[in-house]
DNA sequence: TTTT
DNA sequence: TTTT
């Protein structure tokens, strides 16, 4: 079912929470960015640091693993593949291109006590005795409240579609 | 000298003949485009195919076995990072994108001579006594016929710098 | 349902005819071995090739398709995970131990009439209304003979189990 | 320099602390055991662990880092290759093998405050005011002890020489 | 724009 | 035992 091969593979920090969406096809779809960091020297022999931002989306079952235990700041392994949208641009009619990666498989790393968002600590409500039995342990995390997901959006129709003017790149 | 990890891995087909350029800097860097083909049957059963396009660029020594020994149509394995330049549209003002995998290492698949482009056999010129040992072989191609390179180009700043028009996705 | 990461992704060239078995349980498991080739330069600047060889484990449906499509000499990509197996040695009662590729993902490279194996036009036989179902399908290879595959053999219980001394590594 | 493909990606814990030695050759070497969990339903749709198990040899400056900043618990990447050595037992006389991954990458993961070995805490003697500025820096872990290495072990030969009896699988 |  |  295949004729090639793309793949990517990612160690990296969220750079903002999931937001899950629910389309009317019924298919949960779910966006975050991802920081990868990599330290360099320069010509001059200077260390140097370079982030690069990666826009992620995960479909299905695994969006909802990502919306439920990932947060802002978590470390994290993702595999998926580069997928690129393009549309016309409607004010000036040229032809834009944003590139995402597709996530198929996805995993924690490190703890999560340490790996909160800024939030990350309040939000289990009473879940103070929540403690964390290992590395690795990923059955140990507060659930995540409900979140209030607006309804509908328009559909990407699998990522194909126009995207509105915030579903571009970051 | 890094701290995560940001890897693609690609088997696909060269969409374009590489084109080498030597930076002001020395560097020299050469472009290609690559398709990944995938197949999968769509919610009503059908095979579908799918080809994503991808922009390649290389650098160094590598960008100069690229130049020399790929060809349009040439299937290979690429290994590298997903890499994501910006500029101002000087147009409309918006901030532009642009994601190209910076290839760091490449294997040739198959056998060159039924993957080779549609004119591969003419452009050596005048090397008539050519010979294709074998698949795999690396030297024994027709070396690329000299490319008028036109010269000094913007520099790129390592990928970096404003693109220019006809460098923005393909 | 997973906590961890364990992935292999190998090119190379087979060693030999997958062969494949039917289970007892019913599953279908193939076997073949796998060359990947790297050339190096040694300390005295010679260039020295090394080829590495695996041991290649497919169950279930992959299994079938690889038992179908794939023959010694062909060149494939691999994708799996490294399994160690061990049992006690019946004559020094010393634990022994045999690691394997367990495939999950395979793709055909480059194109199969030059990558035939030594008797490959032959096995065809009658099978002259040989039809391609599609692209992807490749299907234009002679299909396999049905094989002997002689009965049930001892379950290795999804490569769990004591092996049988032909079982071995290689 | 390479025909093939030959790459293991690996997420897990060490299993012990790494072991550096000094070869006659003056080529350093470090050995560790990793762990890869995996979880999965078993056919009684039955949650079960199953763990995997690896040898890790690492060469030249990156067995040095390997070596002073990792210990037994901690979570890594690992990026490699697999080789297999094999020997003649002494006592049967059978060819006898031990699959390796050759380590060429390495990236830390979560913070090393939770993945301390049992007696990480106590290793850096003065090292009192160590502190943990966040997730994923290298650079804030307590440097180890000189280690008394022992001397110049019989050398592997990079990897290819007769083990010792202590040499082979875990 | 590739490939099958 | 493969391949170049």
């Amino acid at each position: 079912m295949a004729r090639g091969l793309n793949k990517v593979m990612l160690i990296g920090n969220l750079g903002s929470d999931p937001e899950m969406r629910a389309l009317p096809s019924g298919q949960t779809v779910t966006n975050f960015t991802l920081a990868t960091n990599e330290s360099f020297k320069d010509s001059s022999g200077v260390l140097q640091e370079r982030t690069e931002w990666h826009r992620i989306v995960v479909w299905g079952k695994l969006a909802e693993i990502c919306n439920q235990y990932l947060r802002k700041g978590r470390q994290v392994y993702l595999e998926g593949k580069i997928q690129t949208r393009s549309w016309d641009d409607s004010k000036t009619g040229e032809k834009r291109y944003a590139t995402e990666i597709v996530c198929n498989d996805m995993q924690m790393l490190g703890s999560p006590m340490q790996q909160q968002g800024s939030n990350y600590g309040n939000q289990g409500g009473g879940y103070g005795q929540q403690q964390n039995q290992g590395y690795g342990n990923q059955t140990s995390y507060a659930p995540q409240q409900p979140q209030e997901q607006g309804g509908y959006q328009p559909s990407p129709g699998m990522g194909q579609g126009e995207p509105e003017k915030d579903d571009l790149p970051f």
